[in-house]
Formats: structure tokens, sequence, C-alpha cells
DNA sequence: GATGAATGAGTTTTCATTCAT
DNA sequence: CATGAATGAAAACTCATTCAT
């Protein structure tokens, strides 16, 4: 009936987007193969066929998140030319992530507080870290080159801004409050233009 | 030897303690009642004596943790004086307790990844969160009383600082960088100051 | 305060009272001693004090149900006089028993279901059955000096008077119905007169 | 060697005989899970793969056993034509469950004493003495037809029927006599037609 | 006499993984 | 490729019993 060959790319999707939908659901500790299985609408034995073991699957559904949201912050900062409009576009994207795609941070949040004790998670999220801090910097460099800002530590401050951008966002995630999010996303734009300048 | 009545007190401390030593070195999902019995070198079945289930039991190692840092906070903030040395000092303690006591960002890392699937948790840390930034606030309102401060929004203020806070120490806690650690927490401290004034 | 020394008779009614409480609050095999203790106002330890072990008390309580049961016929039937009015005041007993004693059958049930798999129970039980069965016996020779009933085989008709009266009794503490109940009680009393005579 | 798929229908008729022969081995509450499957020559894995828990597995030995003596019951019934027949054949084969089907009311006591505590249980063994009822009552409904017995109550002729066959069986097994068996068996058989006729 | 703290074996249940079909 | 049956170790939790105080 369905197609039996060159399922891979697809069958490996498919699963990784059902255990997304299980940590979103319920926890990174607290669902099981079957779960994702049910999720998929597969069959459990299925997924080791196509992942070597559950751990190496949930390694594989992390990376999965963080490229998408680097594609993201990617386009919307390329469509930008000058410095100003590059940085505010960033600045915006990381700002609107939690609205835009909610389920990124708490999938990050759940990775993170297994980061300390598994070196390739810690590797995984270093990088992205590492490459969102990059992109940063080189929005800087481009402000320096026009003479637009001073010049700064760059690094320091790709840090801040994504420290702050995370932890704003496990600080929604957790109190559900709502009333002053859009201040704070302001303000949070604000501070490190300020920052910055 | 020891007296085998009004126990409870010492007990219920030691198997805090006991707890609080498994999540720092395996993480929340990843041990068990025996762990913790090891760890207090008592029997499974004694804890089960002062706790009723394993989640009660992590939920008062959780307050446990937030009583700890909310006293530290509470009294390098009660020593200073004025508006100045209070929010210094407040700042400073914020950023000095990632070095000062560096299992309790681990500690709440771990719980913060849970509260999105767990009610009483989410309970818990926004109270923690909304005792600090009413503490933050209390001490913005002096500032503005002296006349040293603009009239601020203090609610916004206090969460961008305990976000900003959270979010430098879990990026710590799995970058493992130090380099640029202390230039940060300056400019955190800086960068706050400046905002509010 | 209270009395310390000849408690002994008073303590082990007011913990066997407790186990009667348990068994018809929870079943023979859901409770524990804790269970006990708290129900009398006791320490779980005083209890071995007075028991040898939760097996010994347990019989102790059903030999507690048995004597109650035994001494309320006794009392009843040796009020009549005449062999008419003895054998109809023993079926009225015995019917009405769910009634004036609603949990003596379902600690009975409790027990039988137990006694295949322990000897002592059964001792105890088939003692009591014995009991009951040459009461009937007696009050049957009575009625056949009299002349006022044929010559019987006493102990088949015992027998079956003891097992409809616990059928009926153990069929409703399950179903729950009340409508035929009482035109129930009057026919059994019926079945066996005529039975008898 | 086996077949890998379709096992269910195979695997929970093993795992229900394997349960019926713990409690007629031990009694309902004094095996485990272990014991089933050590019994079923299973893992204890297998047993939650086809039951959801051991309180299901367990109602569904008891509804296992009730459909074995329904159909037992209805098979000797539906051989016999007249009224005459059928009610013999009725209180015959009732009478000879304990020697036909030893463990039947073994198994029965062992539910009936739970079903206080248990609504599901209460409602199971309601409904089988609803059915057995209702079938002496269309037995009773063909004499009437036929003449030959007078207009009775049905139903607490047969709520009478029942318990006594259940009050003889548990007594007996609980006292292991067997010498008046035989004359009770007789009796009872009579008891009942001449009550009815 | 009385307390309740402590033990540890035993219970039910879950689950990653394997593998015959 | 795909299924789902099977395993068995490990988890949380219970509880009769003992014993220092």
């Amino acid at each position: 009936m369905s197609p039996k060959v060159g399922m891979e790319p697809i069958r490996r999707q498919q699963i990784i987007e059902a255990a997304k939908q299980c940590i979103v659901a319920k926890g990174l500790p607290h669902f099981s193969i079957k779960d994702i299985a049910k999720e998929a609408k597969l069959s459990t034995g299925v997924i080791y066929h196509y992942f070597e073991n559950k751990d190496d699957l949930l390694v594989d559904v992390l990376k999965s998140s963080f490229s998408e949201t680097e594609q993201l912050v990617q386009k919307n900062v390329d469509q930008a030319t000058s410095y100003h409009e590059k940085i505010q576009a960033y600045l915006e994207t990381v700002a609107e992530v939690p609205d835009q795609n909610p389920d990124f941070y708490l999938i990050l949040l759940n990775y993170l507080s297994q980061a300390p004790y598994n070196d390739e998670l810690k590797r995984v999220i270093s990088r992205f870290f590492l490459n969102l801090g990059e992109f940063i910097e080189g929005i800087l460099k481009i402000g320096f080159k026009e003479g637009v800002i001073k010049k700064v530590e760059t690094k320091p401050v790709a840090n801040l801004i994504l420290s702050q951008a995370m932890g704003i966002a496990f600080y929604y995630l957790v109190t559900n409050e709502t009333v002053s999010k859009e201040k704070i996303n302001r303000d949070f734009v604000e501070i490190f233009k300020k920052y910055i300048e």
C-alpha cells in the first residue's frame, strides 16, 4: 500500500515530530517509546529500525528543534540590510519566538536541565549557543564598520542577549503571567540597544 | 545510641539534604528512593515514615532550597541602609549566587523543567519569583522616595532582573564557559543600574 | 494519668474492637497494624505487647465475634420454655442477626474465605458451627420428647438451617437488595418448621 | 517456535487459568503477579501486556468462572423438556457443582468476601445471581403454565435456592465434613420441591 | 507499660529493548 | 520494512515486626 522503500527520511521525521509532541505534552522524563509509537501511529519495533536507541532519538529531536529556530532567525535577519534593521530584526525575532513557536523554549528547557548530566547534550546545546552568539557578533561587527556603534566586546553582549531571552522565556513558561509580557519584550529590545550603543 | 523518639526534624533535614545531593549528582529524573536512602545512610522505608511519597519529598527539597536563597538575599540586603547600597547588594548577591551556592541554580533548573507539567511546582516556583520580585520592588520604592531614581514600573524591572540572572546562570551551567563570566556579571549589574536610573 | 497496671483485659478488648472496625471498613486483607493502632488510638508497638502477632490478634477477633453471637442466641432461646417457643426463637434470632448485628456476617464472610488456607481458622469456625448445630439438635430433642415433632436426623437439619441462614446473609451483603428480605426471612422460618414437622 | 502475533486470546486464557490456580492454592489475597507468571510459565511483564492491572485481571478471572458455571447449568437444563425434568436438573446441577467443579465455590467465596469493599465485584456477582435467579424463575413459570405448581413469588424462591446452595457449599468448604453431604443434597432438592409445590 | 522510629523483604507496575513472524 | 509479543531489571511504595528510649 504505502511505499515501502525510501521511507527513511519520512519515517525519521514522523518519529521525531511524535517525540516532540510527547516532550511538549508530558516532559522529557515522562514518556516511553510506546508513547512515541502511539503518537506516530507506528509500532514500537519500527522506531528501533530508524534509531539506535531512545537517547539517540532524543538527541535528534533536539537537533531538529535547533535547526528550525536557527533557520527562522537567519531568514528574518537576512531580509534586513543595514545594521539597524538587522539588530532590530534579530532582537525582535528572539523576543517573539515564544509566541511564534511556543514549543521551542519548552523543549529547550527540558533538554537544558539534562545537559549537566549528559556530555552529548552539552555539546549540542553549546554549539547552538555558539552559533547564535556568532550570529549576533556578525551583526555587531557590521554596526562597528558602519560606525553606528562603539567598539564592544561582542562575546559578553551575545551571551547577555541570549541569557536574557532564555530567562524571560522560562520565566513565563512557569509563571504563566502575560500581563507585563509585551512591556518586558519592548524593554528587552531597548535595554540591549542602549547597552550596545 | 541515637534517640528513638523526636527524630522528625533531624531525619527530615537529613533526607532532604541527601535528595539534594542526588539531584546535583544525577539530575531530577535519574535517581531513586533507594539512592536517596543510600546517600542518607538510612533504609528506604524510613523515608516514607517522614514523607508521604517521592513527589512530596521533592517539593520539600525545592522549598528548602528556596528558603536558603531567600535568607541569603535578605541578610545581604538588610545589612545595607541606603538605596544605593541596597540595590548594589541585591544585584551582587544575585550575581554571586552561582559562586557561593553553585548547586542552587542547578537544582532550580531541574525543577523549572518539570514545572510546566506539575501545578504544585508551578505554584512554589511562582511564589519564589514573586517574593524576590517584591523584594526588588521594595528597594526601588526606597530609591524613589530618596529621590535618587525616576519612577519606574517596578514589576517589569524585577522580572527582567530575575530573568537575566537565571538565564546567565543556566547558560554557564551548560556551557561551562568561565572566561567572560566576571565581565558578564559586572555588565549585568551595570545594565540594570543604568536601566533603572 | 490512666491506670498503668491491670490494663491487660481492657487493652486487649480495645485492640480487638479496633481490628473489627478495620475489617468492617476495609476487609481482612486491606488494613495494617498501623490502621488498627490508629483506630484504637494507640501506638503500633503496644499491640505487640498484648498479642503475639497479627495473625494471633485476628484469630482472637473472630473468637470474640463468635462468642457474642453465641451469647445472643443462647439468651433468646433460654427465655423460651416449650419446644415451639424455642425453635421459633432460634430461627427468628438467626434470621434477625443481620439486622441486629450487621457486622457479624460481614466479619464471618471475611474469615470464611480465609479458612480453606488456614487450619486454625478452620478449627475455630468448625467449632462455632458445631456449637450452633448442637444447640439446634438440643432443641429438636426436646421437640421429640414433647412428642410434637417426628424423629429427624438432627445433624443434616442443623446444617441446612445454618447453611441457609449464612447463604441468605451473604446474598444480601453483596447484592444490597432489601425488597424481598422480609418475605425471605419469613419463608426461611416456615420452610424449616415444615421440614422438621 | 510459537507464533508471535495474534497471541492475545491464547495468552489471556492462559493467564486467567494460572490466576485461578493461584486463588485455589493460596487464596485471593495471598499470591502475587509473580506467582501467576510462574504458574503460567510467563514473565511478569507479559501479564501487563494483556491486562491493565492485577484488579482487572482478577475481575476477568471471576467473569470466566461465572461464565463456565452458567454454561454448565444451561446445558443440563436445556436437555430437559418438561417442568419436572427441568427443575430436577436445575436443583441437581446446583447441588452437584461442588463435586463436578470443586474450585467454583472456593473461587466464589474468595470474591464474595471482597465484594462488600469493591463495587465492580459487587456488580459482577449481583449480575450472576440475577442471571441464575431469572433462570429459575423461567423454569417456575413453565411449571405454572403446565399447571403442575401453584403460583409462587418466583424471586424469593430463586433467592432461597441460591442462598441455600451457596451456604451448603461454603459450609463444607470450611468444615470438610463429608458424612452427611449426600443426605444434605437430597434434602436440599426435596425441601425446595416441596416449598414450590 | 507505651511510644514511634527503623528495617528490609516483598508487592505492583513500567519500560527499553529484542526478535520471531 | 513492520508488527507487537516477550523479557526482566528496576522503580515506588507497603508493612509486619523489633527495639531503644
